[in-house]
DNA sequence: CTAGCCACACTTTTT
DNA sequence: GTGTGGCTAG
């Protein structure tokens, strides 16, 4: 059998990644260095001349998107119906697949729900509001982040110590257990506690996981960098015995820290498993040699990598352009300005991707593009299913297709508003918990028992029969009308186009836009009820696809949705102090590498021109703030950099003292301080001004100094002296 | 119960 | 600048 073509037009790297033999191989794989294409030429190489079966085979992804491109890749390359029987899908969704196969094992209801954060978040105010918790002192987001942070740690609240009491832990304590408690009783689980309970199912249950364990002998990974410990578990539980894993991820990639990533996985990876295998791919496809020459240098910065250096066999191509923007119009502008270059240059809208540090950025650029008549797309954003209407549409059909969706009823009961007020629901929700019953029986023991007064009663009695109509008429519709009825029925399209203000139209287009899904929503699992098998995956994938607009279009987008993408050329904007490395993250050394991690992902986006800029000045949440350059920018070599001469703005990017413009020599002034400037405090010592925001006496200045790093004061209290 | 007003906050995001 | 949530008047 001829199976060149699973090797032919690979480098050595690559070819010693798809036929590596080994126990464990962990696959290095730089930006643009044929990552995707090794681990679905591997899969090819398993199959086809090592004889494993595609029904052996586990791949698994961080996202849907990613899980689909993997799935239609191995397709491509192998006819067809080799891949029949094969496990490709994100850790979630594997994770929801095999919670559903073994629900009772895993000590769920059949039916289980899946929680998405934004109902979690619903679900956590209101046991704040139970257990009388002050939203000001006691945020439930931060709750939220407390339980997820744990659960992706694998921790229960049961494992947590409050050491003795603690103020703060226990009464963190407190709501984790209070949601566990809920959660159960309404027989729905969060995206973390999806991961959780499949490797809780696993461990517990010995014979399932040996039934596992018999069937995937390899077991493929993408993005491993980004895996955190309850994967990990689960990945290693899996493959314990001895079976192969093949782990692809690039250390220098890991941006996730913050939500759970384990960089050290990739670490641990070799150490856990003997016999491992470990596999540079440092050859790109994607950039010139300058833009790598840039990345290599400025991730170099960072310590404890496994260490890896980019190169390509092309040309240096251009240098890396730096603009010194008098503000945040003033850049904006830059970057139309070029923009219209390029297109006049031949390029096209949808080479063109324009990054950003925070998505409060756009705003600016959005205003100029529009100017400039030029369409342009936010990527990422809000996602489709997350949608407000959307996810009111969704609720009612979940009542529909279960009547003890609690959330769901929560979410709609009064939307639109009809008469059913905080008060009654109160009562609903009290009685609920007293009598231990969901929130829809409840209700109908509330009304049979006549506890609510004429007005309210009627208001809740409609709405239950609204349901039951529904439900009547939707029986054994196609998926798409039972939508279209419940959409309409419901009054939601009717609320939304009454609403005032542009918004109201995109939310009645998004509704329709539900109805057309549906259309094209085929489950895999054809035994499964059409309704729930769309809800389900409603829950699990953002949809994205839907959001999607054809027109040829600049790409907006943070450099966090920027991972994975490329564009001939790139813009990252904000190169600033305090916005890119951020401010919440310089304290931290680890968050600083996580931030230059970043910048290493944003320069390796572009495949020939990279444009830099930052502001002198910007306007941020209506706050004026003077930042001088980001210190990335300044780790880059100077000799790759061109600095950009306009209106006279001539910048120094090696130095804090640079040219200062007139706007920030004014501010500068009625404060009585410029960037660089050498101050002295009473108790931090000498130091070195290196941005300052705001005026009068809500003034402020960041000072690095010698001795104690860098902090922010207020500078009518500082008493600080000039040097 | 609802609507309208004001205060407040605000990194990054997938599932 | 924008969205969210709490409070108050009708």
């Amino acid at each position: 059998m001829d199976v060149s073509y699973i090797l032919d037009d690979l480098n050595d790297a690559q070819r010693d990644a798809v036929t590596a033999d080994s126990t464990g191989t962990l696959v290095l794989a730089g930006a643009g260095s044929g990552k995707t294409r090794v681990l679905v030429h591997r899969i090819a190489w398993k199959i086809k001349v090592e004889g494993l079966s595609a029904y052996s085979i586990l791949a698994v992804t961080f996202t849907n998107k990613a899980a689909r491109e993997m799935r239609g890749r191995i397709e491509a390359l192998l006819d067809g119906n080799v891949n029949h029987g094969m496990w490709v899908g994100t850790f979630h969704g594997l994770a929801h697949r095999l919670l559903k196969a073994h629900a009772r094992e895993a000590g769920l209801p059949d039916n289980f729900q899946i929680l998405d954060s934004d109902d979690q978040l619903r679900q956590l105010k209101r046991i704040h509001r139970e257990l009388e918790l002050d939203d000001t002192r006691w945020p439930p987001r931060q709750s939220q982040y407390f339980i997820n942070g744990h659960k992706d740690e694998g921790r229960r609240s049961a494992h947590i110590d409050d050491f003795g009491g603690d103020h703060y832990l226990s009464t963190m304590l407190k709501v984790y257990r209070r949601y566990e408690e809920v959660c159960r009783q309404q027989g729905v689980i969060d995206f973390a506690e999806l991961l959780l309970r499949a490797l809780e199912l696993w461990r517990d249950n010995p014979a399932i996981l040996d039934h596992y364990q018999q069937r995937f002998k390899h077991v493929l990974v993408d993005e491993f960098q980004d895996t955190n410990a309850v994967q990990y578990a689960w990945l290693r539980l899996l493959t314990s015995k001895g079976m192969a894993m093949t782990a692809v991820g690039d250390d220098d990639q890991s941006i996730y820290g913050w939500r759970g990533a384990r960089i050290e996985n990739i670490q641990q990876f070799s150490k856990d498993i003997p016999n491992t295998q470990i596999v540079r791919l440092e050859q790109n496809y994607r950039s010139t040699g300058t833009i790598l020459k840039a990345a290599n240098a400025l991730i170099a910065n960072n310590s404890q990598r496994m260490g890896k250096e980019l190169w390509t066999k092309g040309e240096d191509g251009d240098k890396i352009a730096l603009f010194a923007a008098f503000n945040e119009q003033d850049e904006a502008r830059f970057v139309t300005d070029r923009i219209d270059e390029l297109l006049r240059d031949d390029y096209r809208r949808s080479d063109i991707g324009v990054l950003y540090r925070s998505n409060a950025q756009s705003r600016v650029l959005e205003e100029y593009l529009i100017r400039a008549g030029v369409p342009y797309r936010i990527y990422g954003g809000q996602r489709f299913y997350d949608r407000l209407e959307i996810k009111n549409a969704l609720a009612y059909l979940r009542i529909i297709a279960l009547r003890d969706d609690d959330t769901a009823i929560e979410r709609v009961i009064n939307t639109p508003t009809r008469g059913i007020g905080n008060r009654t629901v109160e009562i609903l929700r009290e009685y609920a918990r007293q009598h231990q019953l969901s929130l829809w029986r409840s209700a109908v023991a509330i009304i049979e028992n006549g506890m609510l007064p004429a007005r309210a009663g009627n208001a809740l009695r409609s709405f239950l029969s609204l349901i039951e109509d529904l439900s009547a008429q939707c029986q054994d519709l196609p998926l798409d009308e039972q939508v279209s009825i419940t959409i309409d029925k419901s009054g939601l399209i009717a609320f939304h186009e009454k609403e005032k203000g542009e918004k109201a139209q995109a939310r009645v287009e998004n509704l329709q836009e539900l109805i057309t899904a549906a259309r094209g929503y085929s489950s895999e699992d054809e035994e499964a009820e059409p309704l729930r098998a769309f809800l389900d995956q409603a829950a699990l994938d953002a949809g994205d696809q839907q959001a999607d607009e054809h027109e040829d279009s600049v790409q907006l987008m943070t450099l966090h949705s920027a991972k994975g993408l490329e564009f001939p050329a790139v813009f990252i904007v904000g190169v600033e102090e305090n916005l890119f490395p951020h401010k919440m993250s310089m304290e931290d050394p680890e968050r600083l590498e996580e931030e230059r991690r970043l910048a290493y992902v944003g320069i390796t986006r572009a495949e020939q021109k990279l444009y830099l800029s930052y502001a002198e000045s910007r306007r941020l949440h209506g706050q004026e703030s003077f930042n001088s350059l980001s210190r990335f920018v300044r780790e880059i070599p100077n000799e790759l950099i061109d600095e950009v001469r306009i209106n006279n703005t001539v910048t120094r990017p090696s130095s804090y003292a640079q040219s200062t413009t007139t706007s920030q020599q004014a501010a500068a002034a009625s404060i009585g301080f410029g960037l660089g400037q050498r101050v002295l405090h009473s108790i931090f010592g000498a130091g070195v001004v290196i941005s300052f925001e705001g005026q009068g006496a809500s003034a402020r200045v960041q000072v690095n100094f010698e001795d104690e790093g860098s902090k922010w004061l207020v500078l009518q209290y500082a008493n600080l002296q000039l040097l």
